[in-house]
RNA sequence: GGGCGAAUAGCUCAGUUGGUCAGAGCGCCUGCCUUACAAGCAGGAGGUCGCAGGUUCAAGUCCUGCUUCGCCCA
């Protein structure tokens, strides 16, 4: 006997570990199916994943999912990524907490150390979307530092260093003084700072006064090398030349023009500091200036900062203003909101700085990515994405793609230490090929992760050989990621694709929305505020994490994620598991040979489970109704899925099942079910049909427990994950008995409402008469649903006919072709009846009149369009019709 | 400073090209342990769709301005 409640644990586990061993998710090659690929967006082996993750795993595998079951050869293609300044801060980190560091270990002890990081959590990981039914092709993993991936990315670098695209500079960047190392311009994060603005002095050679500069970093002065002024300043023609005393220092430094300032900026003059400031840098190049370096790489104060030196940058600001303030130059301190950079890892204050650095020409390689997304070769959902990825395309900036770490791709460029020569080489080079000497030194430096990632698309699949697997699956369908990561990640990815394939990545971008708490705080590892997904699996199960992540993600939509909300899915997934035990209580029906003939709902059957019901069958309207209902729904659900409207698909399969097949459908057929032979044999036979094809519905996006089921209602068909699905054949929709069925269903709550209204038991059953609009033809529709609507409605004697009288003492209800009389002979309160009903009438009067005023409109009927001016006509009279029941049962109260 | 998104029932959110679009889930109220399911069934209450204008025969939906919140870029 089947559990009462669904057990999601049992089953997970048991499908797992079937599906792994039958290879399901595997890509076959050599096969004339058509192809389908998603890579995973690799995660950082940093830590686990979070619910953010859980959300872009379950969309790609409901597509990867649904296209398998579409009977396409799909690869999905599972990957994690070294993401070298995250793991090298956590390993220093914890290296820190055993009382040793790098630099006592030294490179390698260190990279081993890393390993065994990314050991740990890389198994985390895999079991984190193993939990979540991820059906990822295990056999293809890939992780940025494999040998086959590093090696993509040495032929990239070389390849780009000879067509000169990759260029050796010093020049100023953003430096973490934290993590020691430079870091792109994206990996900066500003942010509104409290922050004051300072005063300061600075006295002329001569003697002759002084002029005053504003600044937010008063530390930073002791690198000044001039003071700018913009040259449409009305003064500077007066000052332009002169030479002012650095205070402090007593460096003399020049005023100079520069388009840069901003006259209008606190005093019209800029302090410059070209070591430390990019603008200021700018300036220092066009000008001519030598940078003075004040802060070393740890952020402290350097020789050159003289008595200040060793101080932390925070510290010397406090020191400097204290030392100005004593010699009388500090002259007016402002409150000031400034915007400051961060390293967007740790959060530290950015300080740029000068430094040898490796940089990635991006103009060229950008501009076939701004043309594929202008001429629709790449399609981003939700649509607004594409402005931002055009946005930062056009307006691209060279790639520091140097960091000064030791977990990473190591730059493959040697110096010869004889003849200085710099060799880039995909293999590691003996001898130098200039002067042919042996002491080569290769590049300290390591790329940013990012430069293995961007390959990310062909670099798993074997590239640069030519090889099977990318024949068939590049360019690869879609790509599912967050749009935080697309300046990162996904425009470059194109650039790559572009460069070295020749051809698209993908053809489709999809955005997931962000996953917030409740406090609408992105869910991150660094904040520490995700539920861990396996908790969340653990306790409503991962058909019910899934469901509900789908249901409540429209697209581009941020998710404001409480574990409470997982219920939905969890209920869902409780009440599925009931359908089914109830179904599959009512026995199996024969299978069979023969042919199923013309009937349709026995032909789907054949179909959907590969076997035909067998015995004598005979079908009410009810089953004819539930499968229309079904193919309609079917329909639906994949234009959901294709148009990326999960919400809208999980809502659909949600609506149908629970409110249409459960509600309804199973509520009718018990019924037929009690009765013996060929009449409750066409009900097992559509009930198990319907089912059978919700499950495959269902099935990408809850794959367990459609898998569990589907394996209950065909023990010998393959498995639903690797099915390859079937059309249905035609001719199960049937509009008209879909609008009769309306009818019924409307019948059915107007007593039930009525019955309520008054209080009337569930248990008794009752007496109900039906008056029907004369000439309408309505009885003999009527008739064949009598027999439903007592079941239903728990009525005893049930009369429809034309031109009945109100019994008396009756409540009734007004339908638009019909009054509902129920006999509560005694029991009905006169006054309380005619007030329920007087606040129907008003209602609908008032619906009436606003119909009859927009038709008395001329305007509106000649410029509406023919259907609406006919809808709006129809909906008037049945107004009117059921104004005109609701008068009359009124005026039959007295 | 520029751009983008959001504001709809007590809560969380749907509502695709303007014309049954005023909805769902949760919560709430009433009645039911009706032999699939109390993680359930039946019925019900609850919203001038952020504010102010405008376009239109017709606006939650389009336009303008404003308010509040969030994000991105400079």
């Amino acid at each position: 006997m089947l559990d009462k409640t669904y057990q999601a644990g049992d089953v997970e586990a048991k499908w797992s570990e079937v599906w792994r061993k039958h290879r399901i998710f595997t890509a076959g090659v050599g096969t004339d199916l058509p192809s389908y690929c998603i890579i995973l967006p690799p995660p950082n082996i940093t830590g686990k994943l979070t619910v953010g993750h859980a959300l872009g795993t379950t969309v790609q595998d409901v597509l990867v999912r649904w296209k398998r079951l579409q009977g396409h050869n799909t690869l999905w293609l599972p990957g994690t990524d070294h993401a070298g300044i995250a793991t090298q801060k956590v390993v220093e980190q914890s290296l820190e907490s055993r009382g040793t560091s790098r630099e006592e270990l030294g490179r390698e002890k260190f990279l081993e150390e890393c390993w065994r990081w990314k050991e740990k959590y890389h198994e985390s990981i895999v079991r984190q979307l193993g939990a979540l039914g991820a059906s990822l092709d295990w056999t293809r993993e890939a992780f940025t530092l494999d040998p086959g991936v590093s090696r993509a990315v040495r032929e990239v670098f070389v390849r780009l260093f000879e067509q000169g695209l990759i260029y050796r500079e010093r020049y100023i960047v953003n430096w973490c003084p934290s993590c020691g190392t430079a870091i792109s311009d994206e990996e900066v994060e500003f942010g509104e700072r409290r922050g004051k603005l300072y005063y300061i002095a600075y006295p002329f050679v001569d003697g002759g006064g002084e002029i005053v500069v504003g600044t937010t970093r008063p530390e930073t002065m002791l690198g000044d090398t001039a003071v700018a002024m913009s040259p449409h300043d009305e003064r500077a023609e007066a000052f332009n030349g002169k030479v002012v005393t650095l205070p402090l220092t007593g460096r003399k430094i020049p005023i100079i023009l520069d388009e840069a300032v901003d006259p209008d900026f606190g005093t019209g003059f800029l302090k410059v500091t070209p070591a430390h400031d990019a603008t200021d840098f700018e300036i220092g190049l066009r000008r001519g200036l030598d940078p003075v370096v004040v802060i070393d790489r740890d952020g402290r104060m350097n020789e050159e900062a003289g008595r200040f030196a060793g101080l932390d940058r925070d510290e010397a600001r406090e020191r400097v203003l204290e030392a100005l303030e004593e010699e009388g130059l500090l002259r007016k301190i402002e409150d000031y909101d400034h915007s400051v950079g961060t390293h967007d890892r740790c959060s530290t204050v950015i300080e740029p700085y000068i430094s040898r650095q490796w940089f990635l020409r991006m103009e060229t390689l950008a501009s076939p990515g701004i043309e594929v997304v202008e001429n629709g070769e790449i399609v981003f959902y939700p649509e607004r994405w594409k402005n931002i990825y055009l946005g930062w395309m056009r307006n691209i900036r060279d790639w520091c793609i140097s960091r000064q770490l030791w977990w990473g791709h190591r730059i493959p460029v040697w110096y010869c230490r004889e003849c200085n020569e710099m060799i880039a080489s995909i293999d590691t080079p003996t001898v130098c090929p200039k002067c042919h000497h042996g002491k080569l030194e290769q590049d300290e430096d390591v790329l940013d992760t990012w430069f293995s990632s961007w390959l990310w698309t062909f670099s798993p699949m074997g590239w640069p050989q030519r090889t099977e697997d990318l024949a068939m699956f590049h360019p690869t369908s879609v790509l599912v990621t967050g749009g935080d990561i697309i300046f990162f990640w996904v425009a470059r990815m194109i650039m790559a694709s572009l460069a070295f394939m020749n051809e698209v990545p993908f053809s489709t971008v999809y955005i997931t929305g962000i996953v917030r708490d409740m406090q609408g705080r992105k869910m991150s590892k660094s904040l520490g505020n995700s539920p861990d997904p396996i908790d969340i699996i653990e306790s409503y199960g991962s058909d019910a994490f899934r469901f509900t992540l789908m249901m409540l993600s429209p697209p581009g939509q941020d998710i404001f994620f409480d574990e409470k909300k997982v219920d939905v899915g969890k209920h869902f997934a409780n009440k599925i598991w009931n359908a089914a035990r109830f179904v599959l209580g009512q026995g199996c029906p024969e299978f069979t040979d023969t042919d199923p003939g013309d009937e349709p709902i026995p032909a789907a059957f054949a179909t959907l489970f590969g076997a035909r019901p067998g015995g004598a069958m005979e079908l009410g309207w009810e089953d004819g109704w539930i499968v229309s209902r079904l193919v309609n729904r079917m329909d639906e659900f994949e234009a959901g899925i294709d148009a990326f409207r999960f919400d809208e698909a999980a809502r659909t399969v949600y609506d149908f099942f629970w409110h249409e097949f459960c509600d309804w459908y199973l509520e009718l057929a018990k019924p037929a079910l009690r009765q013996e032979g060929s009449r409750s044999t066409g009900t097992i036979v559509t009930a198990r049909l319907v089912l059978g094809a919700s499950m495959l519905m269902l099935h990408p996006i809850m794959p367990f427990i459609s898998e569990e089921i589907w394996s209950m209602l065909t023990p010998d068909a393959p498995l639903l994950a690797g099915y390859r699905a079937v059309k249905l054949p035609g001719g199960l929709i049937s509009r008209d008995l879909e609008r009769d069925v309306e009818l019924f269903r409307e019948i059915v709550t107007s007593i039930r409402n009525l019955r309520q209204s008054f209080n009337v038991p569930p248990v008794q059953r009752v007496n109900v008469v039906i008056n029907c609009e004369g000439g309408s033809g309505l009885v003999d529709r009527l008739r064949p649903y009598c027999e439903q609507v007592r079941s239903l409605a728990s009525v005893e004697l049930l009369e429809a006919a034309e031109r009945v009288a109100r019994p008396k003492g009756s409540a009734a209800a007004g339908l638009a072709s019909m009054e509902i009389y129920l006999p509560l002979e005694g029991i009905l309160d006169i006054d309380r009846e005619r007030e329920r009903l007087g606040k129907e009438l008003s209602r609908i009067t008032g619906e009436h009149e606003k119909l009859r005023l927009r038709l008395a409109d001329t305007r509106f009927l000649e410029r509406a369009p023919a259907n609406v001016v006919s809808k709006e006509r129809e909906r008037f009279a049945e107004m009117g019709d059921r104004k005109r029941h609701l008068e009359r049962i009124l005026e039959d109260l007295g």
